[in-house]
DNA sequence: ATGATAATGATAATACACTATCATTAGAAA
DNA sequence: TTTCTAATGATAGTGTATTATCATTATCAT
């Protein structure tokens, strides 16, 4: 059975503290404060693990590789920073998005990617 | 100086006819069918010239490969077909966006794509 | 028609994120 | 503590979209 690392637990924590979707490299480098000498193969192994159990999700921006964040959250959007790159958390939604639909075209689902400056840039 | 050729013109009419934005593949499929025998190659090369000066532009969707697209567009969004794949233009944008950012947060452009059924399928 | 060279097509090379391999390390049941 | 084996780290390998190379072709100014 599954067995418990100090590798493994300091991914899932810093999943948990970092509060934004994290590339598999930003997973390293914050776990990797923890645990020094963590291995890029061993982070995207349990990255890929903790997707399929639900734990995670994975967020994909245009032209970007694949964020990680936290499986237990609703539906949300997802704000880029045009200077730090980095990805935050939108909770709102806007509401009246079927209507943007040509004739014909039914509606099923939508990604919205906002972009700006962030808090701290 | 450019020369004319019957490979760089099936790919502008090819550009110009689709009405929705092309994948690479799709545009040598197209233009294939004007001039047998086409290149992956001379594709590439003719998109890439025709982003540069301007023709053309870039669509990127999560997740997916590069689409191309006229670059006389104003702002518009996209909506993605979850049968057939292909990307249509979205010719009007919910205004109420910057509404969504967080305290601090400045929004300055997004990004929106639709998913569902396309009138086709 | 000719010559200079831009453009093409075939394909080798590249870039790069991700995965597989495998010898070694380290949980945890006994 | 011993033993079994899951997990790790280093790194070679993979997949795939895009680009570079280069011999050949075709445009077009003359």
């Amino acid at each position: 059975m599954e067995r418990s690392t100090r590798q493994r637990s300091a991914i899932k924590e810093a999943m948990q503290n970092a509060g934004r979707p994290l590339l598999a490299q930003e997973v390293l480098d914050l776990a990797g404060q923890t645990v020094p000498g963590l291995g890029i193969a061993t982070v995207y192994r349990n990255l890929k693990a903790m997707v399929e159990d639900g734990t995670l999700r994975q967020v994909v921006l245009p032209g970007e590789n694949p964020r990680f964040e936290l499986g237990n959250h609703g539906h949300h959007h997802h704000f880029q920073c045009n200077q730090c790159q980095k990805v935050f958390d939108i909770h709102s939604c806007p509401s009246n998005l079927a209507m943007l639909a040509p004739k014909g075209f039914r509606i099923e689902d939508h990604d919205l990617t906002l972009y700006g400056r962030c808090k701290d840039c």
